[in-house]
DNA sequence: TCCGGAATGTAGCGGTTGCTACATTCGTGC
DNA sequence: GCACGAATGTAGCAACCGCTACATTCCGGA
């Protein structure tokens, strides 16, 4: 017989591929238990409760994204803000990358909203992703620094939401025309 | 007596407000009767169904921004790309301004999740400040003045959701530096 | 072999959802 | 004053929500 810790490790993974399929539309709890080929009983369970399951297989998204970014964009050689914006955009928009852009959308909609475990998820999500991007910034002053790795994120979501409302060859056109920015100074 | 065209009017201002001030989370039929002060059986006498009502609450707010917008920065004079996206960006942070971008986030999570009348609303509004933007920008190539628009709307955006997920001071910050992008050629 | 605790199934609770059937009130034209 | 259609109230439906009480099955240790 499985132990509940085998099958939470389990159940965290095929939701978070669940997650990455469909978003969150799908995430009441007996929705969640059968994308995990679970019993609804069963998946309240393995968690305390639903915050719990969701929390844990978003967890379990950010790292895999982690583990992504880092991959696609080793840290230690910093480069300037155009090229740097440049590789941002052109990650996001690869096909395995845009499932987790999708999501994020979701994610910080629902944190706008104030929902529950949402707010703290993309508040963590965020300060992550800038600081993956200020270690990569060759700028020195610190405030600058931060400020420029706040703009190319907010660009980046952008053209991701972008796409949402006007499509992919319009948010396409636009990430094209992000290799003409320039940062001055 | 209040005639159905008359209740129906007013309703839907009063819906407007309301989404406005707390956004997508209370939008159900009964909390939007009871926000638009009246029963939840009424408001299914007024319009056909929920999302009559709401698709008809959220042009209203459409068209409340778009005056705003207008009167912000009327047409007719056109500017570089860097001076539009510092006027949009500002336009975008004013205080006023705030709930519908807070709104319009939401809208498009919904959209994202093809949640039924968002899809069709976030696209009505993305080619509305497309065009707003493109009929002040002054470039010449049309589709070289499109992808502009997408950028700075990306941006803009953008911004908006950094402010969720970072807070307002990172936001402010990404803004100010905003300024100090320019576009070649 | 049996016992105890972990794992699992069954059933259902109280609440909310969008929506509607039915009855009643109301104002107006005759 | 009365009839008729518009306007409104009352009550409730079936589906879903998160969650849980209770019973049962299962397996390893004594």
């Amino acid at each position: 017989m499985t132990t509940r810790e085998e099958q939470r490790r389990k159940v965290t993974e095929r939701l978070a591929g669940h997650l990455l399929a469909t978003g969150l539309a799908r995430t009441s709890v007996r929705q969640m238990a059968a994308a995990a080929q679970v019993s609804d009983r069963m998946l309240l369970y393995y968690f305390n409760d639903k915050a719990e399951a969701l929390g844990e297989a978003m967890g379990h998204v950010v790292a895999q994204l982690g583990g992504r970014l880092e991959a696609a964009l080793p840290a230690g050689d910093r480069m300037p803000p155009e090229r740097l914006l440049a590789e941002a955009a052109r990650i996001a928009t690869e096909p395995e990358v845009r499932p987790f852009m999708a999501l994020w959308m979701e994610v910080i909609a629902a944190a706008a909203r104030g929902e529950a475990p949402y707010a703290g998820i993309a508040r963590q999500v965020t300060t992550g992703f800038l600081s993956w991007i200020e270690t990569r910034l060759d700028i020195e002053d610190p405030e600058r620094r931060n400020a420029t790795a706040g703009l190319i994120l907010a660009t980046v979501d952008g053209l991701a939401l972008l796409e949402i409302g006007a499509g992919a060859p319009a948010a396409l056109a636009a990430a094209e025309r992000a290799r003409d920015v320039r940062f001055t100074p």
